[in-house]
DNA sequence: CATATTTTGTTGACATCGTTAATTTAACGC
DNA sequence: GCGTTAAATTAACGATGTCAACAAAATATG
């Protein structure tokens, strides 16, 4: 009748558990192609308990996915992390997380796929804290290269480094989501893409401080007719 | 007993159910939130017929979705040329193109994705000759308008245009994918980044004369390990 | 240690989905 | 009208997400 004060052991051990449930889920889905075949049902064949066991430990599918979307962006965090030559300098620092960003996403298209996939209607995703977190953290390798050359003096100040980090981090990823999706058309490949798109988003942070501060050629429209997609 | 000599009559006819059926689904996923709600029984009800009858025309959902996807990019290609202004000159022209993308991908982010979307282990959508066209249409616009530039000297030819179109592309793509996932962190906003993006590009595209022909700085190494997704 | 309570796991069930097969209905040439 | 072909319907199968009722295990309290 007393409520039980919870005391840390009962906390870890579900956190455990937790884990347990996800690196099954992980498994099913390295090794049974991707999310199609991560189920509750395959997840807890995978880990020998009954189907519905892992609702202890997840709400639903929802949170199951995103939970393995955080492993998914931890493991790009490591790919970017270990492509840092500490010698280098900042510019090349950047092509080479750069380049390590479309090179892992290429190589493992389905776990890249993972961190962007978000079930429709489901704002989930948008409000884990966790996932919120991881995210952070990967784009914060980016991040700290470019504020670490900029303190350097080896990158231009004018464009914070977060919002450069952003810059870049779309043109990759646009890259690489195009290429995986079989999106580019007419024979133009990602390896003639790569070197221009870095190029290009080069030239723009290296003269950001003569560009940045005009006045916007482009006024961004908010607000849009739903209907049609134009502005208002 | 005689094999029918298939007339056009039967031809059109199977073509125009084809058109019910895809109506039908569009409604479906417009008005019923997105694709999760589009099935063939959803559909079928909307249309009227029995659950199975769309197998007549689509052999599968894929089929089906591979449909709606076309019907996406006709959407944005018809977006991109009405923001054209043939008044303009072609850089005013190519951040109209850019900001009407982003601007449409906002406005109906359901509509967006599904021009993305594709099912697992499926290549379907890249070998449909249906979409493929739909996006070579879609990106076209972007190309017109940056060879139309050149072809008037306002903008650089040394890059020819259809691969300046797919690096626009890729950068509204990365954004606009960005945005709608949430995946935009720690307070940068679109309304931030897309002058930002659209200005550096737009540095890319003017001085590719001068920086596309210098031995690349990225080497851009195609095999990568799938396990770590670093290179070899 | 024994019991009461809480936590954890299992089973059964339901609705929905994609898909296929068997069957019925409609259309069409002769 | 008849036979053949196309089109649509119904039934059914396996799989999935999810929930509720129930059993088992663990744990706190006496």
């Amino acid at each position: 009748m007393v409520l039980m004060a919870r005391i840390g052991y009962s906390k870890e051990q579900e956190a455990a558990k937790r884990q347990d449930v996800l690196d099954a889920a992980m498994q099913v889905f390295e090794t049974g192609g991707g999310l199609e075949a991560v189920s509750f049902r395959s997840v807890a064949a995978h880990l020998g308990c009954s189907y519905s066991a892992p609702y202890r430990y997840f709400s639903g599918k929802n949170e199951l996915i995103v939970a393995l979307r955080a492993r998914a962006y931890c493991w790009m965090e490591n790919v970017l992390r270990e492509a840092i030559n500490p010698a280098d300098d900042a510019p090349t620092q950047l092509t080479a997380v750069a380049q390590a960003y479309i090179r892992a996403g290429l190589a493992r298209p389905t776990l890249y796929a993972l961190m962007y996939f978000e079930l429709e209607g489901s704002d989930l995703g948008e409000r884990s804290v966790e996932l919120k977190a991881a995210k952070r953290r990967a784009l914060g390798v980016c991040a700290e290269v470019i504020a670490a050359g900029q303190a350097r003096g080896q990158l231009p100040s004018q464009t914070d480094a977060l919002t450069a980090a952003h810059v870049f981090w779309i043109g990759a990823h646009g890259l690489v989501s195009l290429q995986v999706g079989g999106q580019l058309v007419m024979g133009r490949t990602l390896q003639q893409l790569t070197p221009i798109l870095i190029r290009w988003l080069g030239a723009g942070l290296e003269q950001s401080g003569r560009i940045d501060d005009v006045p916007p050629q482009v006024a961004v429209t908010l607000r849009a007719d739903p209907k049609t997609g134009k502005g208002a």
